[in-house]
DNA sequence: CGCTGTGTTGAATGCCGTCAACGTCGGTGG
DNA sequence: CCACCGACGTTGACGGCATTCAACACAGCG
Protein backbone atom coordinates (compact mmCIF):
# COMPACT_ATOMS: atom_id res chain seq x y z
CA UNK A 1 0.00 0.00 0.00
CA UNK A 2 1.41 2.90 -0.96
CA UNK A 3 2.19 5.85 1.70
CA UNK A 4 -0.14 9.12 1.78
CA UNK A 5 1.23 12.48 1.31
CA UNK A 6 -0.81 14.03 4.00
CA UNK A 7 1.26 11.74 6.50
CA UNK A 8 4.06 14.33 5.74
CA UNK A 9 2.56 16.95 3.82
CA UNK A 10 2.74 19.05 6.66
CA UNK A 11 6.08 18.81 8.14
CA UNK A 12 9.23 20.98 7.53
CA UNK A 13 11.43 18.66 6.05
CA UNK A 14 9.14 18.39 2.85
CA UNK A 15 8.06 22.56 2.77
CA UNK A 16 8.76 23.63 -0.61
CA UNK A 17 7.66 21.02 -1.97
CA UNK A 18 5.14 20.34 -4.63
CA UNK A 19 2.57 17.57 -4.31
CA UNK A 20 3.82 15.25 -6.42
CA UNK A 21 6.95 15.77 -5.42
CA UNK A 22 6.34 14.60 -2.12
CA UNK A 23 5.12 11.17 -3.71
CA UNK A 24 8.41 10.74 -5.76
CA UNK A 25 10.28 10.96 -2.37
CA UNK A 26 7.55 8.64 -0.55
CA UNK A 27 7.25 5.67 -3.14
CA UNK A 28 10.79 5.43 -2.35
CA UNK A 29 10.26 5.12 1.04
CA UNK A 30 8.99 2.20 3.46
CA UNK A 31 7.51 2.68 6.78
CA UNK A 32 8.39 0.16 9.96
CA UNK A 33 7.24 0.28 12.86
CA UNK A 34 9.82 -0.19 16.68
CA UNK A 35 8.70 -1.11 20.12
CA UNK A 36 9.70 0.35 22.89
CA UNK A 37 13.37 0.33 23.80
CA UNK A 38 14.50 -1.43 20.64
CA UNK A 39 17.23 -0.11 18.49
CA UNK A 40 16.80 1.34 15.78
CA UNK A 41 20.68 1.85 14.54
CA UNK A 42 23.71 1.29 16.55
CA UNK A 43 26.74 3.53 16.57
CA UNK A 44 29.71 2.33 14.26
CA UNK A 45 26.88 0.43 12.01
CA UNK A 46 27.13 0.68 8.55
CA UNK A 47 25.03 2.91 7.51
CA UNK A 48 21.95 2.08 4.91
CA UNK A 49 18.88 3.97 5.67
CA UNK A 50 18.21 7.28 6.31
CA UNK A 51 15.16 8.08 8.57
CA UNK A 52 11.85 10.32 9.77
CA UNK A 53 10.14 9.92 12.68
CA UNK A 54 6.06 9.83 12.12
CA UNK A 55 5.30 9.37 15.72
CA UNK A 56 6.75 8.75 18.97
CA UNK A 57 10.32 9.43 20.30
CA UNK A 58 13.79 8.82 19.95
CA UNK A 59 16.86 9.13 22.48
CA UNK A 60 19.92 9.05 20.48
CA UNK A 61 22.85 8.18 22.47
CA UNK A 62 26.95 7.92 21.81
CA UNK A 63 28.91 6.11 24.15
CA UNK A 64 32.68 6.83 24.28
CA UNK A 65 35.55 4.17 24.36
CA UNK A 66 35.16 3.79 28.17
CA UNK A 67 31.62 2.51 27.91
CA UNK A 68 30.62 5.98 29.49
CA UNK A 69 27.16 6.79 27.72
CA UNK A 70 25.58 10.60 26.94
CA UNK A 71 22.50 11.40 25.54
CA UNK A 72 22.92 13.74 22.45
CA UNK A 73 19.12 14.30 21.40
CA UNK A 74 15.94 12.95 21.55
CA UNK A 75 14.22 13.01 18.66
CA UNK A 76 10.69 14.35 18.10
CA UNK A 77 8.03 13.52 15.53
CA UNK A 78 8.44 14.85 12.29
CA UNK A 79 12.03 15.34 12.43
CA UNK A 80 14.97 13.22 9.83
CA UNK A 81 17.27 11.01 11.86
CA UNK A 82 20.30 8.63 10.96
CA UNK A 83 20.73 11.12 7.67
CA UNK A 84 24.66 10.05 8.26
CA UNK A 85 24.54 10.05 4.12
CA UNK A 86 23.61 13.68 3.88
CA UNK A 87 27.02 14.36 6.12
CA UNK A 88 28.98 11.78 3.97
CA UNK A 89 29.44 9.24 6.53
CA UNK A 90 28.95 5.67 5.97
CA UNK A 91 28.58 4.54 9.53
CA UNK A 92 26.04 5.87 12.20
CA UNK A 93 27.68 8.35 14.48
CA UNK A 94 25.58 7.09 17.40
CA UNK A 95 22.22 4.63 18.76
CA UNK A 96 18.77 5.63 18.42
CA UNK A 97 16.43 3.89 20.56
CA UNK A 98 12.81 3.69 20.64
CA UNK A 99 11.33 6.03 23.65
CA UNK A 100 8.26 4.60 23.21
CA UNK A 101 6.61 2.86 20.08
CA UNK A 102 7.46 4.42 17.03
CA UNK A 103 6.45 4.62 13.48
CA UNK A 104 9.59 5.66 11.41
CA UNK A 105 9.48 6.41 7.25
CA UNK A 106 13.14 5.22 6.23
CA UNK A 107 14.81 5.61 2.88
CA UNK A 108 17.78 3.37 1.58
CA UNK A 109 20.71 5.55 1.58
CA UNK A 110 21.22 4.64 -2.56
CA UNK A 111 18.54 6.94 -2.99
CA UNK A 112 19.84 10.06 -1.21
CA UNK A 113 21.85 11.39 -3.79
CA UNK A 114 19.15 11.38 -6.60
CA UNK A 115 16.43 12.70 -4.25
CA UNK A 116 18.65 15.40 -3.45
CA UNK A 117 19.21 16.19 -6.78
CA UNK A 118 15.45 16.00 -8.26
CA UNK A 119 14.26 18.03 -4.99
CA UNK A 120 16.44 20.42 -3.83
CA UNK A 121 14.53 21.76 -1.34
CA UNK A 122 13.96 18.36 0.24
CA UNK A 123 17.91 18.52 0.22
CA UNK A 124 18.38 21.84 2.08
CA UNK A 125 15.74 21.19 4.48
CA UNK A 126 17.92 18.03 5.51
CA UNK A 127 21.24 20.40 5.75
CA UNK A 128 19.24 22.44 7.82
CA UNK A 129 18.61 20.07 10.03
CA UNK A 130 22.04 19.28 10.39
CA UNK A 131 23.23 22.92 10.62
CA UNK A 132 20.45 23.12 13.49
CA UNK A 133 22.30 20.45 15.19
CA UNK A 134 25.53 21.59 14.86
CA UNK A 135 24.57 24.83 16.29
CA UNK A 136 22.24 23.51 19.76
CA UNK A 137 25.64 20.99 20.16
CA UNK A 138 27.64 24.16 20.38
CA UNK A 139 25.02 25.83 22.45
CA UNK A 140 25.50 22.57 24.31
CA UNK A 141 29.29 23.38 25.02
CA UNK A 142 28.90 26.62 25.65
CA UNK A 143 26.49 25.83 28.58
CA UNK A 144 28.54 22.92 30.00
CA UNK A 145 31.52 25.13 29.86
CA UNK A 146 29.73 28.27 31.55
CA UNK A 147 27.11 27.38 33.70
CA UNK A 148 26.68 25.33 36.99
CA UNK A 149 25.11 21.93 36.96
CA UNK A 150 21.78 23.61 38.19
CA UNK A 151 21.33 25.59 35.43
CA UNK A 152 22.14 23.22 33.09
CA UNK A 153 19.13 21.15 33.86
CA UNK A 154 16.76 23.08 34.51
CA UNK A 155 17.59 23.90 30.63
CA UNK A 156 17.51 21.05 29.72
CA UNK A 157 14.14 20.32 31.27
CA UNK A 158 12.91 23.59 29.36
CA UNK A 159 14.48 22.55 26.18
CA UNK A 160 12.49 19.18 26.63
CA UNK A 161 9.09 20.36 27.56
CA UNK A 162 9.27 23.16 24.90
CA UNK A 163 9.94 20.50 22.77
CA UNK A 164 7.89 17.22 23.77
CA UNK A 165 5.82 18.60 26.37
CA UNK A 166 2.02 17.62 26.72
CA UNK A 167 -0.34 19.99 28.84
CA UNK A 168 -1.62 18.28 31.67
CA UNK A 169 -4.04 19.79 34.79
CA UNK A 170 -0.80 19.87 36.38
CA UNK A 171 1.89 21.53 33.94
CA UNK A 172 3.77 20.91 31.51
CA UNK A 173 4.74 16.89 31.21
CA UNK A 174 7.07 15.41 29.49
CA UNK A 175 5.90 13.75 26.69
CA UNK A 176 7.79 10.32 26.98
CA UNK A 177 9.60 8.14 29.86
CA UNK A 178 12.80 10.03 31.15
CA UNK A 179 14.42 8.79 33.61
CA UNK A 180 16.62 10.40 36.39
CA UNK A 181 19.46 8.55 34.85
CA UNK A 182 18.90 9.62 31.07
CA UNK A 183 18.70 13.63 32.05
CA UNK A 184 21.77 13.26 34.04
CA UNK A 185 23.36 12.02 30.79
CA UNK A 186 22.13 14.69 28.93
CA UNK A 187 23.60 17.57 31.02
CA UNK A 188 27.17 15.39 32.22
CA UNK A 189 26.25 15.35 35.89
CA UNK A 190 25.01 11.73 37.93
CA UNK A 191 21.32 10.92 38.87
CA UNK A 192 21.90 11.70 42.26
CA UNK A 193 22.18 15.26 41.69
CA UNK A 194 19.25 15.39 39.38
CA UNK A 195 17.46 13.33 42.08
CA UNK A 196 18.39 16.13 44.38
CA UNK A 197 17.79 18.88 42.01
CA UNK A 198 14.07 17.46 41.31
CA UNK A 199 13.52 17.12 44.72
CA UNK A 200 14.43 20.21 45.81
CA UNK A 201 12.23 22.28 43.04
CA UNK A 202 9.70 19.68 43.93
CA UNK A 203 9.75 21.29 47.25
CA UNK A 204 9.45 24.79 45.41
CA UNK A 205 6.46 24.10 43.91
CA UNK A 206 8.34 24.51 40.32
CA UNK A 207 8.22 20.94 39.35
CA UNK A 208 6.44 17.52 40.03
CA UNK A 209 8.31 14.39 39.98
CA UNK A 210 7.14 10.50 39.26
CA UNK A 211 8.61 7.58 38.00
CA UNK A 212 10.20 7.96 34.21
CA UNK A 213 7.99 11.04 34.74
CA UNK A 214 8.49 15.28 35.06
CA UNK A 215 5.96 17.09 35.14
CA UNK A 216 7.01 21.38 35.20
CA UNK A 217 4.44 23.18 37.51
CA UNK A 218 6.04 26.54 37.13
CA UNK A 219 8.12 27.33 33.58
CA UNK A 220 8.68 30.49 34.86
CA UNK A 221 10.24 29.99 37.74
CA UNK A 222 12.19 26.98 36.03
CA UNK A 223 13.36 29.91 33.73
CA UNK A 224 14.79 31.72 36.56
CA UNK A 225 16.68 29.50 37.79
CA UNK A 226 18.12 28.31 34.37
CA UNK A 227 19.12 31.70 34.53
CA UNK A 228 20.12 31.93 38.07
CA UNK A 229 18.44 34.80 39.05
CA UNK A 230 16.17 33.26 41.55
CA UNK A 231 17.32 34.08 45.00
CA UNK A 232 17.81 30.41 46.61
CA UNK A 233 15.15 29.52 49.16
CA UNK A 234 16.51 27.99 52.76
CA UNK B 1 44.11 38.76 -11.81
CA UNK B 2 42.49 35.01 -12.08
CA UNK B 3 43.15 32.82 -9.28
CA UNK B 4 45.47 29.60 -10.26
CA UNK B 5 43.69 26.50 -9.41
CA UNK B 6 46.95 25.12 -8.25
CA UNK B 7 46.17 27.11 -4.71
CA UNK B 8 43.22 24.68 -4.52
CA UNK B 9 43.72 21.85 -6.53
CA UNK B 10 45.44 19.36 -3.65
CA UNK B 11 42.71 20.84 -1.25
CA UNK B 12 40.09 18.13 0.26
CA UNK B 13 37.35 20.48 -0.28
CA UNK B 14 37.73 20.00 -3.96
CA UNK B 15 38.54 16.58 -4.73
CA UNK B 16 37.00 14.79 -6.80
CA UNK B 17 36.49 17.95 -9.15
CA UNK B 18 37.90 18.42 -12.43
CA UNK B 19 40.90 21.18 -13.59
CA UNK B 20 38.01 23.10 -15.35
CA UNK B 21 35.36 22.80 -12.36
CA UNK B 22 37.78 23.82 -10.13
CA UNK B 23 38.75 27.38 -12.40
CA UNK B 24 34.92 27.94 -12.75
CA UNK B 25 34.77 28.00 -8.77
CA UNK B 26 37.53 29.80 -8.58
CA UNK B 27 35.98 32.60 -10.93
CA UNK B 28 33.33 33.52 -8.67
CA UNK B 29 35.67 33.90 -5.18
CA UNK B 30 38.36 36.77 -4.31
CA UNK B 31 41.04 36.58 -2.10
CA UNK B 32 41.64 39.01 0.82
CA UNK B 33 44.05 39.14 3.49
CA UNK B 34 43.22 39.62 7.61
CA UNK B 35 45.65 40.53 9.66
CA UNK B 36 46.34 39.16 12.81
CA UNK B 37 43.55 39.63 15.13
CA UNK B 38 41.72 40.80 12.80
CA UNK B 39 37.98 39.80 12.28
CA UNK B 40 37.12 37.72 9.65
CA UNK B 41 32.95 37.82 10.40
CA UNK B 42 30.89 38.13 13.48
CA UNK B 43 28.65 36.06 15.55
CA UNK B 44 24.52 36.95 14.56
CA UNK B 45 26.07 38.79 11.39
CA UNK B 46 24.34 38.67 8.55
CA UNK B 47 26.25 36.30 6.47
CA UNK B 48 27.23 37.06 3.14
CA UNK B 49 30.04 35.03 2.13
CA UNK B 50 31.69 31.78 2.67
CA UNK B 51 35.35 31.35 3.27
CA UNK B 52 38.16 29.42 2.27
CA UNK B 53 41.55 29.17 4.52
CA UNK B 54 44.63 29.65 2.09
CA UNK B 55 46.89 30.58 4.85
CA UNK B 56 47.20 31.08 8.50
CA UNK B 57 45.08 30.15 11.21
CA UNK B 58 41.62 31.07 12.36
CA UNK B 59 39.92 31.21 16.16
CA UNK B 60 36.23 30.75 15.71
CA UNK B 61 34.46 31.86 18.77
CA UNK B 62 31.09 31.92 20.38
CA UNK B 63 29.80 34.66 22.69
CA UNK B 64 27.01 33.90 25.43
CA UNK B 65 24.25 36.13 25.91
CA UNK B 66 25.60 36.73 29.39
CA UNK B 67 29.22 37.20 27.88
CA UNK B 68 31.17 34.38 28.11
CA UNK B 69 33.53 33.02 25.57
CA UNK B 70 33.95 29.73 24.76
CA UNK B 71 36.46 28.49 21.78
CA UNK B 72 34.68 26.35 19.13
CA UNK B 73 37.83 25.34 16.92
CA UNK B 74 40.32 26.31 15.16
CA UNK B 75 40.27 26.49 11.42
CA UNK B 76 43.27 25.15 9.63
CA UNK B 77 44.61 26.04 6.00
CA UNK B 78 42.25 24.33 3.76
CA UNK B 79 39.53 24.44 5.33
CA UNK B 80 36.24 25.51 4.25
CA UNK B 81 34.15 27.80 6.89
CA UNK B 82 31.73 30.68 7.50
CA UNK B 83 29.32 28.09 5.15
CA UNK B 84 26.32 29.30 7.13
CA UNK B 85 24.25 29.27 4.13
CA UNK B 86 24.97 25.35 3.26
CA UNK B 87 23.21 25.10 6.79
CA UNK B 88 20.39 27.36 5.64
CA UNK B 89 21.57 29.78 8.08
CA UNK B 90 21.60 33.45 7.26
CA UNK B 91 24.02 34.64 9.92
CA UNK B 92 26.84 33.49 11.62
CA UNK B 93 27.16 31.15 14.60
CA UNK B 94 30.06 32.35 15.64
CA UNK B 95 32.83 35.24 15.59
CA UNK B 96 36.51 34.16 13.41
CA UNK B 97 40.04 36.03 14.48
CA UNK B 98 42.77 35.81 12.45
CA UNK B 99 45.09 34.09 14.88
CA UNK B 100 47.98 35.00 12.51
CA UNK B 101 48.20 37.02 9.05
CA UNK B 102 45.58 34.87 6.98
CA UNK B 103 44.65 34.88 3.40
CA UNK B 104 41.14 33.54 2.24
CA UNK B 105 39.39 33.08 -0.16
CA UNK B 106 35.66 34.11 -0.23
CA UNK B 107 32.53 33.88 -2.15
CA UNK B 108 29.31 35.69 -1.82
CA UNK B 109 26.44 33.39 -0.30
CA UNK B 110 24.27 33.95 -4.27
CA UNK B 111 26.89 31.90 -5.97
CA UNK B 112 26.00 28.37 -3.08
CA UNK B 113 23.17 27.27 -4.51
CA UNK B 114 24.17 27.45 -8.32
CA UNK B 115 27.86 25.97 -7.77
CA UNK B 116 26.47 23.10 -5.37
CA UNK B 117 23.99 22.25 -8.11
CA UNK B 118 26.74 22.54 -10.95
CA UNK B 119 29.13 20.98 -8.90
CA UNK B 120 27.68 18.17 -6.49
CA UNK B 121 31.52 17.10 -4.92
CA UNK B 122 31.78 20.50 -4.22
CA UNK B 123 28.59 20.51 -2.50
CA UNK B 124 29.00 17.56 -0.86
CA UNK B 125 33.00 18.24 0.60
CA UNK B 126 30.86 21.28 2.50
CA UNK B 127 28.80 18.67 3.65
CA UNK B 128 31.22 16.24 4.89
CA UNK B 129 32.78 19.31 6.43
CA UNK B 130 29.58 20.05 8.41
CA UNK B 131 29.12 16.55 9.46
CA UNK B 132 32.33 16.40 10.77
CA UNK B 133 32.53 19.38 12.81
CA UNK B 134 28.98 18.06 14.28
CA UNK B 135 31.03 15.00 15.31
CA UNK B 136 33.35 16.62 16.94
CA UNK B 137 31.48 18.88 19.06
CA UNK B 138 29.63 16.05 20.03
CA UNK B 139 32.48 14.33 21.02
CA UNK B 140 33.41 17.26 23.04
CA UNK B 141 30.35 16.91 24.51
CA UNK B 142 31.23 13.18 25.79
CA UNK B 143 34.71 14.53 26.75
CA UNK B 144 32.91 17.36 28.97
CA UNK B 145 30.68 14.45 30.62
CA UNK B 146 32.92 12.25 31.28
CA UNK B 147 36.38 13.19 31.83
CA UNK B 148 38.51 15.53 34.30
CA UNK B 149 39.89 18.52 33.27
CA UNK B 150 43.22 17.39 32.79
CA UNK B 151 42.23 14.92 30.55
CA UNK B 152 40.13 16.75 28.39
CA UNK B 153 43.04 19.56 28.19
CA UNK B 154 45.42 16.92 27.39
CA UNK B 155 42.63 15.72 24.60
CA UNK B 156 42.48 19.56 23.17
CA UNK B 157 46.38 19.68 23.03
CA UNK B 158 46.84 16.11 20.72
CA UNK B 159 44.38 17.49 18.90
CA UNK B 160 45.90 20.60 17.84
CA UNK B 161 49.13 19.46 17.73
CA UNK B 162 47.88 16.94 15.39
CA UNK B 163 46.05 19.40 12.92
CA UNK B 164 48.03 22.29 13.35
CA UNK B 165 51.12 20.74 14.75
CA UNK B 166 55.07 22.14 13.30
CA UNK B 167 58.03 19.57 14.14
CA UNK B 168 61.02 21.71 15.75
CA UNK B 169 64.08 20.01 17.70
CA UNK B 170 62.37 20.51 20.95
CA UNK B 171 59.26 18.00 19.46
CA UNK B 172 55.75 19.21 18.15
CA UNK B 173 54.83 23.20 18.73
CA UNK B 174 51.64 24.91 18.05
CA UNK B 175 51.95 26.87 15.26
CA UNK B 176 49.92 29.74 16.05
CA UNK B 177 49.66 31.89 19.04
CA UNK B 178 47.88 30.12 22.10
CA UNK B 179 47.58 31.45 25.50
CA UNK B 180 46.26 29.75 28.60
CA UNK B 181 43.20 31.33 28.19
CA UNK B 182 42.70 30.16 25.21
CA UNK B 183 43.29 26.87 25.88
CA UNK B 184 41.06 27.36 29.24
CA UNK B 185 38.06 28.56 26.67
CA UNK B 186 38.40 25.29 24.40
CA UNK B 187 38.29 23.12 27.14
CA UNK B 188 36.02 24.65 29.87
CA UNK B 189 38.31 25.81 32.59
CA UNK B 190 40.07 28.45 34.03
CA UNK B 191 43.49 29.95 32.50
CA UNK B 192 44.77 29.47 36.03
CA UNK B 193 44.03 25.49 36.15
CA UNK B 194 45.20 25.72 32.43
CA UNK B 195 48.61 27.18 33.82
CA UNK B 196 48.96 24.68 36.44
CA UNK B 197 48.69 21.71 34.40
CA UNK B 198 50.86 23.15 31.91
CA UNK B 199 53.85 23.76 34.56
CA UNK B 200 53.06 20.53 36.33
CA UNK B 201 53.79 18.69 32.58
CA UNK B 202 56.73 20.82 32.02
CA UNK B 203 58.09 19.26 35.64
CA UNK B 204 57.69 15.71 34.17
CA UNK B 205 59.23 16.56 30.63
CA UNK B 206 55.95 16.35 28.65
CA UNK B 207 55.14 19.66 27.31
CA UNK B 208 57.54 22.84 27.47
CA UNK B 209 55.60 26.12 27.50
CA UNK B 210 56.41 29.77 26.41
CA UNK B 211 54.48 33.17 26.24
CA UNK B 212 51.64 32.83 23.65
CA UNK B 213 53.46 28.51 22.72
CA UNK B 214 53.56 25.32 23.49
CA UNK B 215 54.91 22.74 22.64
CA UNK B 216 54.72 18.93 23.22
CA UNK B 217 57.79 17.04 23.76
CA UNK B 218 56.21 13.77 24.81
CA UNK B 219 53.48 12.72 22.61
CA UNK B 220 53.32 9.34 23.96
CA UNK B 221 53.33 10.23 27.79
CA UNK B 222 50.84 13.05 27.12
CA UNK B 223 48.73 10.70 25.43
CA UNK B 224 48.64 8.35 28.93
CA UNK B 225 47.56 11.26 30.73
CA UNK B 226 45.04 11.73 28.14
CA UNK B 227 43.70 8.51 28.75
CA UNK B 228 44.04 8.40 32.23
CA UNK B 229 46.59 5.64 32.81
CA UNK B 230 50.04 7.06 33.70
CA UNK B 231 50.81 6.83 37.38
CA UNK B 232 50.75 10.37 38.69
CA UNK B 233 54.08 11.54 40.18
CA UNK B 234 54.38 12.96 43.35
C1' DC C 1 6.85 -12.69 46.95
C1' DG C 2 11.34 -11.92 45.71
C1' DC C 3 13.94 -9.38 42.16
C1' DT C 4 15.32 -5.74 39.33
C1' DG C 5 15.18 -1.11 37.93
C1' DT C 6 14.31 3.34 39.67
C1' DG C 7 14.44 6.97 42.98
C1' DT C 8 15.78 9.29 47.51
C1' DT C 9 18.77 10.94 50.92
C1' DG C 10 22.85 11.46 54.14
C1' DA C 11 27.84 11.95 54.82
C1' DA C 12 32.43 12.50 53.35
C1' DT C 13 35.87 13.43 49.97
C1' DG C 14 38.17 15.99 46.56
C1' DC C 15 38.57 18.48 42.34
C1' DC C 16 38.87 22.71 40.60
C1' DG C 17 37.16 27.42 40.68
C1' DT C 18 37.86 31.78 43.07
C1' DC C 19 40.59 35.25 45.18
C1' DA C 20 44.90 37.24 45.61
C1' DA C 21 49.57 38.49 44.78
C1' DC C 22 53.45 38.53 42.20
C1' DG C 23 56.57 37.67 38.18
C1' DT C 24 57.82 38.17 33.32
C1' DC C 25 57.79 39.27 28.65
C1' DG C 26 57.50 42.42 24.87
C1' DG C 27 56.07 46.46 22.72
C1' DT C 28 55.91 51.52 22.89
C1' DG C 29 57.12 56.07 23.54
C1' DG C 30 59.96 59.41 25.48
C1' DC D 1 68.38 53.12 24.87
C1' DC D 2 65.73 52.73 28.67
C1' DA D 3 61.66 53.12 31.41
C1' DC D 4 57.14 52.06 31.57
C1' DC D 5 52.95 49.58 31.00
C1' DG D 6 49.73 46.23 29.71
C1' DA D 7 49.10 41.50 28.48
C1' DC D 8 50.30 37.11 29.77
C1' DG D 9 51.74 33.68 33.06
C1' DT D 10 52.64 31.51 37.75
C1' DT D 11 51.67 30.06 42.29
C1' DG D 12 49.53 29.66 46.95
C1' DA D 13 45.44 29.44 50.00
C1' DC D 14 40.79 28.58 50.59
C1' DG D 15 36.28 26.87 50.01
C1' DG D 16 32.16 25.28 47.60
C1' DC D 17 29.85 22.40 44.60
C1' DA D 18 29.17 18.12 42.87
C1' DT D 19 30.75 13.51 42.82
C1' DT D 20 31.39 9.34 45.35
C1' DC D 21 30.07 5.95 48.64
C1' DA D 22 26.47 3.98 51.12
C1' DA D 23 22.02 2.64 52.58
C1' DC D 24 17.33 2.41 52.04
C1' DA D 25 12.54 2.95 49.86
C1' DC D 26 9.38 1.89 46.42
C1' DA D 27 7.18 0.25 42.16
C1' DG D 28 6.35 -3.06 38.68
C1' DC D 29 6.74 -7.67 37.11
C1' DG D 30 7.27 -12.58 36.56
Amino acid sequence: MPLDRSLISSLPAFSGLAGEDMDAILSRARSSRFAKDSEIFAQEEEAKSFFLLLSGHIRVVRTSAEGHQVVARYINEGELFGIAVAMGKTTYPATAFAAVDCVVLSWPNSAWADLQARFPAFGANAYRTIGARLQETQTQVMEMSTQQVEQRIAHALLRIVSQSGRKTSEGIEIDFPITRQDIAEMTGTTLHTVSRLLSAWEDQGIVRGGRQKVTVTDPHALMLVAENRRKKPV
